[in-house]
DNA sequence: AGTATTAGGTCAAGTAAG
DNA sequence: CTTACTTGACCTAATACT
């Protein structure tokens, strides 16, 4: 019960999610799940690894399997070793330890990774498989996040340029004449009207933000001697 | 410097219990 | 079948010895 609430815990949103409630505590707990799975990834690489170099239930033959002669000194050393080392029951209890540890490393491991049920059994091969799926699903996730955020920085990029265009008066019947139809763009610039397409409520958002600025600076402008940029501007953008 | 020994840690096979 | 335990073998790094 404990255990599930944790895991629940754990569980993160959607990566889209996050980024459109601009959730920045979010995204970082997302990122470090993501940077301690790719540890304990690491680490079973490692064993692995180490296997391997090993010869351990390996595919490879390690050098020395190869050679019996130098195998059999080893053994003889080795037996020599244990005798005059740590006694038996020593020896016992810090392999206890050992799998005890790795006991915990694992149910760590299922703190992170999003169970089905809590009911069902995870056995230790289920869970390492889980957690790889897992790992490869939030990598995949990361970067879809991050191509989401490339779109979105592009976006507010172009939104910044067009709001100062149309906060900087001569030039905004040129912007206007752009949006309506001139063919020589850009690569750039048509990305950017791409995006702007996608984002029209945004644009809305902005338009009227404008609005209410252009108000508000019309009527100080209006005050002033030099009022008049500000006003044109406002006449030409509503007819 | 090179070799032997020791200490500490890990792995894997065999086995018993749940 | 899975897990926990025991045990012997093995590895590496540190230390002692020549």
């Amino acid at each position: 019960m404990e255990l599930q609430e944790m895991m629940e815990g754990c569980q993160e949103p959607p990566v889209t999610e996050l980024l459109d409630s601009g959730d920045m505590g979010g995204l970082m707990t997302f990122l470090d799940h993501v940077q301690m799975l790719l540890e304990a990834a690491g680490h079973l690489e490692r064993l692995e690894r180490k296997k391997c170099e090993h010869g351990y239930a390996s595919t490879f033959p390690s050098p020395e399997s190869s050679d019996p002669m130098r195998l059999k000194q080893k053994r003889i050393k080795s037996k020599r070793c244990s005798g005059l080392g740590i006694s038996r029951s020593t020896h016992n209890e810090l392999e206890k330890n050992r799998r005890a540890n790795l006991r915990l490393c694992l149910e760590r491991l299922k703190d992170l990774i999003p169970l089905e049920s809590d009911s069902a059994r995870h056995t230790t091969l289920g869970l390492l498989n889980k957690a790889k799926l897992h790992i490869k699903k939030l990598e995949e996730n990361s970067r879809r996040g991050q191509h989401q955020l490339e779109v979105l920085e592009r976006e507010q990029r172009f939104l910044k340029r067009r709001l100062e265009q149309l906060q900087g008066g001569p030039e905004l019947e040129r912007v206007r004449s752009d949006s309506i139809g001139s063919t020589d763009r850009s690569d750039s610039d048509r990305e950017e009207i791409e995006v702007d397409v996608e984002s029209t409520e945004l644009l809305q958002l902005v338009s009227a933000s404008i609005s209410d600025l252009d108000d508000q600076s019309s009527r100080q402008s209006l005050a002033s001697d030099e009022g008049y940029s500000s006003a044109s501007i406002k006449l030409s953008f509503s007819s």
